[in-house]
DNA sequence: TGTACATCAGTGAACGCGCGTTCACTGATGTAC
DNA sequence: TGTACATCAGTGAACGCGCGTTCACTGATGTAC
């Protein structure tokens, strides 16, 4: 072969981080499959050597960002104890940052339309996705037995997806801080 | 002239009110201003002799999407009393109806991540929309105060657009009901 | 009252462009002899 | 050790298609004379 046995695993794992991004930052429909080559310094039709169709990219690309964005915030959730990690989250996920920097931030803030919208073998798998994140994330939520941490976790993590989508549209970067700190402050003293 | 006075007014709105739902149904991007035109009975054409461009119609569709969904939940309103209005905004916001209707529901709900990614003019006139709509709201808010009302305001919106964008992902229709039900309740016992 | 002309909402073909996908090809390497 | 061949990740041109936009045209009507 002309390439080491690695190569084309990574080849493919880049593809899918650039995709990734480009996906969280432009949106579904608006990122080509030419782009994403581009962007990993390839040209378009290599592309069918890696996936089947862009669909497949798609749904591999936004688990990727969930693993991504996961991986970001559990590693930074270490440093607090157990009890407080729940704030840890709301407070990096209604964070300015996180706001700012869609493309390497949650797909569902980023992407929740448009991927209600996509083919249904792309949503079953993102809507799995989100279910394990939702356990995942239970454990660390508030919250006296399994149940209220399960219910509490999904009503924290949709609203602070709600918080981050609507901060995007507006322009003023002080009118985007005041929702984000209002449903910030409004969660914390809530738990 | 071949039509009476008011005929391309009409035809214009009736434009606009078909764009509106085809926007909140299938996404900003993915609708096609040939399709809106078919869908009024036109052809492409005659598009031009009525709005200068996609991002006009787009603008206007989505504030169309606003005063419609508005209209309908504000008479909807006057038959509870005053003090009770803000929980029939969230009984409506978060019903199974809503949630399974996009293309008459709310167009934040709909579009959010898409509009933040439109052109800056089309994002301005959004962004000074929901600001006027959160005003509006304000005064049927639980809160002491206005400036209490207005926050509670901006919570307990961005927690329910979340919730219906996070519901319109899942394929069961037994999860998504579980997701708007869990955010009624709680937004409903919390203020 | 009758005729010629102006108006203008709507038509439908055409424009260049970018899309997802296909395909014959390349060329560096590993393998067989 | 040296040569011929197979492999296969990546290339780049081409496919049909739908997009937003333009434009010469139509044809029913109102207006001028």
């Amino acid at each position: 072969m002309r390439y080491d046995k690695e190569h084309k695993t990574q080849t493919r794992e880049r593809i899918v981080r650039n995709a990734s991004r480009k996906f969280r930052a432009e949106g579904l429909s608006s990122t080509g499959v030419a782009g994403v080559m581009k962007s990993s310094g390839l040209t378009v039709g290599g592309f069918y050597k890696h996936f089947r169709s862009k669909d497949e990219l798609l749904a591999e690309a936004i688990a990727q960002g969930f693993s991504e964005s996961d991986e970001k915030l559990l590693s930074a959730l270490e440093n607090f104890p157990p009890k407080d990690r729940w704030k840890e989250i709301v407070r990096w996920y209604l964070s300015k940052e996180h706001c700012e920097g869609a493309d390497t931030g949650c797909p569902v803030a980023a992407l929740a339309p448009e991927i209600s919208r996509a083919k249904s073998t792309v949503r079953k798998r993102i809507a799995s996705l989100i279910h394990q994140r939702s356990v995942k994330w239970a454990e660390f939520m508030p919250g006296k037995t399994a149940t209220e941490r399960e219910q509490n976790c999904f009503v924290i993590f949709c609203a602070m997806v709600g918080a981050v989508s609507v901060a995007r549209i507006l322009m003023d970067p002080r009118d985007r801080e005041r929702v984000l700190e209002t449903m910030r402050n409004y969660l914390l003293k809530s738990f």
